[in-house]
DNA sequence: CGTCTCATTGACACGAATCAACCATTGTGG
DNA sequence: CCACAATGGTTGATTCGTGTCAATGAGACG
């Protein structure tokens, strides 16, 4: 038992994970988060794989301790559309609905945190700092997804192919140039992503690159060369 | 003071309150009511008067009485898109945010039970029966505006104003026919609501009266005469 | 009765989707 | 190690839907 890895037993191990402070268990102290702990369970789900698909019974929710997962929902005629990504220390799940309505996949390997829907919402209703933090990050996601409402209802292709590599740097960590980062997204991701074609977006890439503003580099890294254009033309 | 009306004295009248039972409120008792009670003050907004501006120092937020508001954005050109709409006990206000991100303005005649943010955010902390009715809220706000954003990123002019008008159907309490409703909204808030044209709008509006699936009655009036044809255009 | 606002209709332009080829990279089996 | 398929990405030609610009129409209101 003492040779049990941290990914298959999370418990005793959380004073150690890597978003410890950053995810909802930052709300918690070390002696509360062992209400958590006894009930989580680690998971690594392989890129392209799905962790919960909409239309099925909305059984369990988690935090994400490493890797990057989209939230789809599709149309009746099957186009499909990613309505949220969700990052190392973000949480997922649909705590209030007994039936998944969005579909997470992951997008590059993934760390989980899992745990049963129905036991979370009990640790929560017992720990108000818990669904404080919770609430606190509901409406950060709210606010973002207004805010990608504008850019689908308004932005050109091109404004939202550059909004997209903006956001991308800036996660990755600065605007100063040249800043070589990754493309965790494949263009028909991306194109999911903006509510765009793949065909668009990769035009919409190659105009950037024309212009000298980013450099691609590769198909899944891209080199910023000209913030304040990006910027710019993010607007 | 005994004629004080309820408009300018909420203090002891949340009992006979028209959104008492449905809006957050309804996850308090009439006691820890007391608490809200102290703070809140009503206020009557006319048709068009905003009540918060997005840049603002963000103050107040506020439980809605009766009346619609809309949330809206606007792109770096000035045009406008209406994130969300609030109706009689929904929750108006960003409680983590320092500065107002969305303008929220009447669309009717409204009225509001209006808190200082400050103060609303102490009386959520001692009650935890409040957050949770607020996260709930959140959780299904974040729900509806990842269903628009598929909206506004896939359907067509013809399925945003189907499926628009199949909503306000639905709101207005069935899908029989012939169903006459209201249109709340301007054909140019509607077109800032499903990122359309008013040109756009009118068109379609045109284009299903002719395929006798509605019929408009003056500007502000609607009547459903074929609503599984209206279901089927929304898809 | 005239003006103002809001809505409708028409002509046209333009941007992105679609359809179709082609190219590049990765991985596989002989 | 190379041939070859499979996958993902780019580029081009064309179509189609919606935006834009412009004129007209209909209520609301003074």
């Amino acid at each position: 038992m003492t040779a049990a890895t941290a990914l298959e037993s999370p418990s005793g191990r959380c004073e150690s994970c890597a978003v410890r402070d950053v995810a909802l268990c930052a709300a918690l102290d070390d002696a509360e988060l062992a209400a958590l702990n006894a009930l989580g369970r680690r998971r690594r789900v392989a890129r392209g794989e799905a962790i919960v698909w909409a239309g099925d019974e909305n059984l369990i929710c988690a935090n994400i301790v490493a890797g990057i997962i989209k939230l789809t929902m599709s149309t009746a005629d099957g186009r499909e559309q990613i309505v949220g990504l969700l990052y190392p220390g973000d949480f997922l799940g649909e705590l209030f609905a007994d039936e998944a309505g969005l579909t997470a996949t992951a997008i590059t390997p993934t760390d989980l945190c899992i745990y049963p829907r129905g036991g979370f919402r009990a640790v929560l209703a017992r720990h108000p700092a818990l669904q404080h933090s919770l609430l606190r990050r509901t409406s950060a996601s709210l606010d973002q997804a207004r805010r990608r409402m504008l850019t689908l209802a308004r932005a050109s292709a091109g404004q939202r192919v550059a909004g997209f590599l903006h956001d991308l740097a800036a996660r990755a960590g600065g605007t100063h140039a040249p800043l070589r980062f990754d493309l965790p997204l494949s263009r028909g991701e991306i194109a999911e992503l903006l509510g765009l074609t793949i065909e668009t977006v990769s035009r919409q890439f190659t105009a950037l690159q024309t212009r000298g503003i980013v450099r691609l580099s590769g198909r899944r890294a891209a080199i910023l060369e000209d913030p304040e254009a990006l910027a710019a033309l993010a607007a």
